[in-house]
DNA sequence: TGCATTTGACCACT
DNA sequence: AGTGGTCAAATGCA
């Protein structure tokens, strides 16, 4: 899984950007390609655990490793602003004041184009693409100019109830056939969540457990989207995708939530570390 | 019947 | 004018 943040992403993908005093984007893009291999390998790991009492250990220890690398991204997205900093700025206020100023004849709609320098924007590349343990619903789906697979839109399940802004997109890369190599998807985040769950809990601190349920009834009033091999969103209900599935990984092993924020920060001492070896990985 | 998804249309942005 | 994000009616499912 590949993080980038709305910057890295703009500035990498366009040309006109002032050089920066010092580039951090290769050791951003090295650490981000560490956070995906991590992801990945726990996709693998967690769910061989599965009853066994090393499993929240080996959870957190997962967790504490991308937190470390997030830290280190943050910290070098930051040195990273600081260097930009300078016309950058005057640019995007500019941008920022045309766009807040955004007039529609229907009041009741509010159709934004999204910027690309939106703060909030977090892109990740991933073949797990639902495994993040939030709630979402999908609202559209499209297909993309000179893209081979439609891109899903989704947003937080919450949006109603709590107004969460949050919002994402999944679509499948062009060059993931799914025969030779797993299916990696794009995935972007807009915006923040500022839901809680049912349970008045912030769904980013008890995701395992919402999801876990989601995945179980047969049709929850709120469910965790997932995305098909063909890029055609359903949900973790879905028995179809289920049964596609099946022949790589159970049902409860392709289920198992995996969110990036879903365990607060662990510091692991040197005897749990310990305990762990000598239990054996 | 209620909820989630699908899909065509609308509209902002480039 | 083309593209992409969102809306909302239609549809499907349990």
């Amino acid at each position: 899984m590949k993080l980038h943040n709305s910057r890295y992403l703009s500035q990498s993908s366009t040309s006109d950007h002032p050089s920066f005093v010092s580039d951090h984007r290769p050791a951003m893009k090295e650490i981000a390609r560490g956070q995906s291999l991590v992801t990945q390998l726990r996709a693998i790991v967690l769910p061989a655990l599965q009853a066994d009492c090393r499993s929240e250990l080996v959870a957190q220890m997962f967790q504490s490793i991308l937190d470390c690398s997030s830290k280190a991204i943050t910290e070098l997205q930051l040195h990273h602003e600081l260097d930009a900093r300078g016309d950058g700025a005057l640019v995007d206020d500019k941008k920022r004041g045309r766009g807040e100023e955004v007039t529609t004849t229907h009041p009741h709609r509010q159709l934004k184009r999204r910027k690309s320098d939106d703060p909030d924007l977090v892109s990740l590349e991933t073949p797990v693409p639902h495994y993040d343990g939030r709630q979402w619903r999908k609202y559209g789906q499209k297909h993309i100019n000179k893209t081979k697979y439609p891109r899903s839109y989704y947003r937080c399940t919450y949006r109603q109830d709590q107004d969460c802004k949050a919002t994402k997109t999944v679509q499948q890369q062009d060059d993931s056939t799914g025969t030779d190599h797993p299916l990696i998807y794009t995935v972007i985040y807009h915006g923040q969540h500022t839901c809680k769950d049912n349970n008045g809990v912030d769904s980013g601190t008890n995701d395992y457990e919402t999801n876990t349920q989601s995945s179980s009834d047969s049709r929850s009033s709120k469910s965790t989207t997932c995305t098909d091999p063909d890029g055609y969103g359903t949900t973790l209900d879905d028995n179809k995708l289920l049964d596609r599935s099946a022949d790589l990984i159970t049902e409860k092993d392709l289920y198992e939530p995996f969110d990036l924020t879903a365990f607060g920060n662990f510091d692991l001492d040197s005897w749990e570390l310990d305990a762990l070896l000598r239990f054996g990985a």
